[in-house]
DNA sequence: TGCCTAAATGCAAGTATTTGCATTTAATTA
DNA sequence: TAATTAAATGCAAATACTTGCATTTAGGCA
């Protein structure tokens, strides 16, 4: 399970402070488990608890998360971000393009190809992401197409 | 060398119209090759040719042409899509985090696993973008890092 | 050629996200 | 504990992109 409190640790040690805002995000965060959400909706839990948080404080907020890898940040294809806490095995997303369930894969091209000097770059960061449909999704076209 | 009139037979192909604005368009991409263009460096260039023509036309046709995959888009983490015409064999991008250099590389993670059934998911598109450093900028890096 | 219709466009407003700058505050140090 | 300061926040405006709806138009057909 994971603690706020080792999220806050994770933030100190990098050099970044602990203010009332970021203990809230990281507490909703740290509540919502692996479920995703979009800023709006992180938003909308965070003004519950402090009224005056700001949007943009919000946004600054993932996006420092994302960058420190207490995050990870989808595209879900739905032109909304989603947002959820990492776990820190090293994994990619299956998306369902229909209901926008995700699933962890434990695949990674990256180790199929030699990252210290792929094709004269130096190889920092990836992003994999892999649509499709999901079980049930499938099922459902299957039936609306008469198949 | 693309000619932009066989992009126009492959709209009309799939079922769409020629119309002035996207005569344009195709022209335009035709001209810069395999150049990258942002949707607001699309929209000055087109802007010349037809001075009423809309921003929403620009950003629904780039949608339109990159999902039948006359155009490619990739997000070079500068917060703005990136365009291209699309060069026809599948492939993913290696990107310069600095200068924002591309190349295409022909290595394909769905390669390695089985696309039909993978992990209860039926996959229809995927995504990979890798990012690092080019050489030149590398050598930057270590120069102004003092190594 | 003129008529017809679905597709495409223009326009204006909406949504999602980012940024610049003045103000506040966490956390270090005296 | 008070002073200090760099980081974080709030606010307002900017940017990037999308959408709904009324109007126009490409391209098929009489």
């Amino acid at each position: 399970m994971i603690k706020n409190k080792d999220l806050e640790k994770e933030l100190v040690q990098k050099g970044y402070k602990i203010t009332r805002q970021r203990k809230i995000i990281l507490d909703t965060f740290a509540r919502l488990k692996k479920r995703w959400i979009t800023a709006q909706e992180l938003y909308e839990i965070v003004i519950e608890k402090n009224p005056k948080i700001n949007f943009s404080t919000v946004y600054r907020n993932l996006d420092i998360l994302t960058r420190i890898s207490i995050l990870c940040k989808i595209d879900k294809g739905q032109g909304v971000y989603y947002y959820s806490l990492n776990n820190k095995d090293h994994h990619h997303h299956l998306i369902c393009k229909l209901c926008g369930k995700t699933k962890s894969i434990h695949f990674c091209p990256l180790e199929y190809i030699d990252t210290e000097n792929f094709q004269d770059f130096t190889i920092v960061e990836h992003k994999l992401e892999i649509y499709g449909y999901c079980k049930e999704c499938m099922k459902d076209r299957l039936v609306s197409s008469g198949k």
